[in-house]
DNA sequence: TTGGTAATTGCAACCGATTTCATAAATTTG
DNA sequence: CAAATTTATGAAATCGGTTGCAATTACCAA
């Protein structure tokens, strides 16, 4: 097996000082150009690779990002997961990845352990259980910076990236009863989470602002899983008067409802329109397509990875923003297109 | 900001040494139980962290495990690395993480900065575009293993998670001969990938095997996208006689093809029936129901995750097992159930 | 020639934990 | 009770870079 080749081998095969050679591979000014160039060729031709412990434990950064996710594999998540990926690794900085599997326990457990492997930044959604973000105080006490992406908390010291949740659901709230539909349920997911108050609330104000009453019964609050929709049909298929309108807060959650429903013979969109979240490919297959919010999860992952890298190289020197909110848009397919409005 | 307390802090507080303190903390055999405990408490209070790096730097190992992926945002890659951090959690390693974005050029950079990360192990499903894995040449001389899944290549160093691709492909090729089909199509990826060269090989030993001819133009070479779904669907409308049966080697390819195929008025399965691979959710959300093989995507993450914590360990002293294969089944659905063998 | 500044380079002290070797104290054995 | 072990602890070297400060040389203006 090779011997690690360090600086003070390069150092006595160019007869100059390990300080010289640490500089010169650094590039650090101070070092003559015909010096520094001998010392990169010699390090090359002796096939040296820098010590990363070294380094890191002498200059206190790690060059790692934390990503903590629920869970990975989602289509939403992995999209943000590959964003996050390409701008770290453009920008010299390793992810590495925990998942929390929704429990708040693990979060915690998965927090410490990226605590104490000193990641410089951390980038997180949080778990479904997640009642409150002591966790991370650690973090917030020694100012390594925390960004919290799609499942978020409010923290002074953390920025956000997000959806206008709010303004999703209300278009897609309108959207149905700009196509007739008069008595929309809202199928939602755990209401302790951002994402699905928002949302929540969002369904409200279009009501509201359309005149149509809004009641408790018609929300639906689940855990989005596959089975969670086929339930929420059964539900719906009870109910009297028969909803014209679904709204739900999960594309694949979505999807199964709208089997259910379509078994039990009901014509979608003319006897209930839908309208999911997410634009997961599966949209694009169920029949009919179904009409849903394009939430851009790639490119929340590069924005999330780039600001926390554009922090932690000081180009953005102070922490301004405290939530970047991104643009997502309603997408009509033909899950909530009724015919007479069709030509 | 908090300073960060060493072993040295602690060793003041207890009145030991550092070096016995580093031994409490290591639950080193020959420290008295009684300081030991007294050492656990005090770093307790104190709220130490261990210092990895430092720690590292020692030890010469990182307890970090690195992976390289194709692409992450797709359901099987997703699911793969999801039962990697599971198990590679719970044996206490880290994973970092990235993505070679289907190019050798990347997959080249990214293990030379994995290498340089000094990762304890690697884990690698390789790009579509690697005709050779000299970059990984450095890792074997060193005597780092390297895990291949997936898509794998030949080394004798190293050892590969597979499922028997020739199998499966075997029988969803005999299972749409079952069902009647007498000329059948292969839709594939790029052959220079072991995958897609099994599942032809498996395509072809089914018709042999069942006195059927193999004919070259019956094999579609693609790069398995949603398009290359629709463009073959295009290419077999204009094959005469028309091919009665299809198997792709992939399900997102399968299911557009399978949509173009449904537009053009072709009834499906009973005009031509179709058979995907990889068990994607999209597969029970297309009507019909996608015929496919399962392909076990977190299970094979967790083998290979398993695989290489056990070796690194020193559980498995050494590195007998070169291939490990896992099951995979045929899930037969309605797209490749022809009626006349319906009841 | 002299004083002064800029350009290069090196010494030596870190960063924080691990580990070899030696030592002191406690315990067992003959 | 002395000798042989066992048990518990510490001093100091080490892992491989980085960096504050000092030293040397080169260069320039006066």
């Amino acid at each position: 097996m090779d011997k690690e080749i360090t600086i003070y081998d390069i150092a006595k095969g160019v007869g100059f000082s390990p300080t010289t050679v640490s500089r010169a591979l650094n590039d650090h000014p101070a070092v003559n150009k015909k010096t520094k160039q001998r010392i990169y060729d010699i390090a090359a031709q002796m096939g040296y690779r820098s010590n990363l412990f070294a380094s890191n434990l002498r200059r206190q950064h790690t060059n790692t990002i934390g990503v903590i996710v629920p869970i990975l594999n989602s289509n939403f998540q992995s999209s943000v997961m590959a964003g996050m990926e390409k701008v770290a690794n453009e920008a010299g900085y390793n992810l590495i990845i925990s998942q929390s599997l929704g429990t708040m326990e693990k979060e915690i457990a998965n927090a410490k352990t990226m605590y104490n492997s000193r990641v410089d930044g951390l980038l997180v959604s949080l778990s479904h259980d997640s009642e409150s973000i002591e966790h991370f105080e650690p973090f917030f006490k020694k100012g390594i910076p925390v960004i919290f992406y799609d499942r978020v908390a409010e923290h002074k010291q953390s920025t956000s990236i997000v959806i206008d949740n709010v303004q999703a659901a209300y278009k897609a709230t309108t959207h149905l009863i700009e196509q007739g539909c008069r008595n929309i349920v809202h199928i939602t997911g755990n209401l302790k989470i951002n994402v699905y108050t928002d949302r929540l609330k969002g369904f409200k104000y279009a009501l509201v602002d359309n005149d149509l009453p809004y009641k408790k019964a018609s929300v639906i609050a689940t855990d989005l899983t596959e089975e969670a929709g086929i339930k929420a049909a059964e539900q719906i298929l009870k109910m009297d008067p028969r909803p014209d309108g679904i709204f739900v807060a999960n594309d694949f959650c979505a999807v199964n409802c709208m089997k259910a429903l379509k078994q039990a013979g009901i014509a979608i969109p003319d006897d209930i329109a839908v309208v999911g979240f997410n634009n997961d490919p599966i949209t694009r297959v169920v029949e009919p397509n179904l009409t849903t919010i394009d939430y851009p999860g790639y490119e929340m992952g590069e924005v999330a990875a780039r600001n926390l890298t554009n922090y932690l190289d000081a180009l953005s020197d102070v922490n301004i923003t405290n939530t970047v909110t991104l643009r997502s848009d309603l997408i009509v397919r033909e899950s909530s297109l009724k015919k007479k409005l069709k030509k």
